[in-house]
DNA sequence: ATTATAATTTAGACAAAACTAAATATTTAT
DNA sequence: ATAAATATTTAGTTTTGTCTAAATTATAAT
């Protein structure tokens, strides 16, 4: 065997197009549209185009014209690998360096693409090996492995479900700091009071405060009950 | 004032020809040779001119043609903006993750052009702002300040001489690594004992044991005396 | 089922950063 | 001072990743 997955040169830009892939396509076993990557990647379908027969040729992706693309085996544990650069990081940032939660995407969307596997061990070794990033979303360990934390959508438990933040669906800068102002935060004791039907928002208690969040807040919230397990 | 120098979009490459210069004309004040860049960057005479072009356009160079090249004050201030990312990084691999010092220059290549403010500063203060980096160069600050350490080349200082080793020349990963086996490491203390005039080559004291070290090294290892002041 | 709309792909072009080969300028040697 | 050698630049090409505009395929609507 003279190659492992990693020792493919991959650039930047056919890492991103992967990293895409696999979170349109839940993990990239899903089909997913070119448009839908154009979209999010803010670029142009027939660069996505290009950019797919590239990855598949490369045996990262599978790809039948006009049908949509979904990663190989070899891709998903690409984008596995990127990922948990990714989410390192954030720890690395919101740990030892003080980021707020709300400031370290752009750098770690930098970060992802450094490639050494000494230092990224290194660094979840001084981390002492994290299994979420600061948004609550799972690391993904050095072989690939992901376990999906079980959680619900505030917006989705029934009334007097108590339970734990313990992340957040959306993790753009706009909404976490909303959370910030809020004093939201992951860790926080919640209790679902009462649910208006009319817009589906909530008034919960959230560390002994009672408040009132909208149905938007609410299905970007996730919380951990003691039920299920 | 619309712009400030870190605000200007500089490319990778654009930034390691930058970097170039800088080492090979003396902090970028003396005119560099195209040929120089070229065969330090591993590229060609041909690439050099047409990059050289660039940065003259974006003012970080000073270029007439035929005359080789120098930095801008522009053209300085970036170079050891970069300069610092790259020894910060070092510093943090090596304190931090358990780099060996002749480990961490690829690495931080890459690192040094991770883009963010606030990324860099934090990581000056998560390592107590450390003046010099593994081999023993200094480290400029936010503001580009840059004290070069007064320090003497082993080859050149008297017999009798004692000091401290502070840092190396050469800081290949091969002489590093020799350095390791043969036990010198920054810190030491040196006394150089005799010099073999046919060779140049040194007996030293170094930490209590004695050895014979020849002119290569010895004019690769940097050493801080006592007198001067 | 046929047409209209939307999604996708192809073809051709461009900028960045590299290259080769040829031309030009500078330096060195006689 | 002139020729030879060396250094540098120019001109034209390549690759990567993008784009626009046009063509093709798939999907939705009547």
């Amino acid at each position: 065997m003279y190659f492992c997955s990693n020792m493919y040169f991959m650039t930047r830009s056919e890492e991103n197009y992967i990293k895409t892939i696999f979170h349109l396509g839940r993990k990239g076993t899903q089909e997913v549209a070119t448009n839908a990557i154009a979209e999010l990647m803010e670029t142009k379908p027939s660069s996505v185009t290009d950019m797919i027969k590239k990855l598949s040729e490369k045996d990262l992706v599978n790809y039948k014209r006009y049908q949509g693309v979904s990663l190989t085996t070899l891709g998903t544990k690409t984008a596995l690998g990127i990922i948990r650069k990714h989410r390192l990081w954030e720890v690395f940032l919101v740990e030892k360096l003080d980021f707020s939660w709300d400031e370290v995407h752009d750098v770690a969307e930098q970060l992802e693409h450094i490639k050494s596997d000494k230092l990224i061990d290194s660094l979840d070794r001084l981390l002492a090996f994290p299994k979420f990033d600061p948004h609550g979303d799972p690391i993904p360990d050095k072989n690939g492995g992901f376990k999906e934390r079980d959680r619900d959508l505030l917006s989705d438990v029934p009334i007097n479900t108590v339970g734990v933040c313990v992340g957040v669906k959306d993790s753009s800068a706009t909404f976490l700091k909303f959370l910030d102002k809020n004093g939201i935060a992951l860790g926080n004791q919640i209790r679902v009071m009462e649910r208006e039907e009319f817009d589906g928002s909530l008034n919960i208690e959230i560390d002994g405060r009672n408040m009132q969040i909208s149905n938007v807040i609410a299905s970007n919230l996730y919380i951990k009950t003691n039920d299920g397990i």
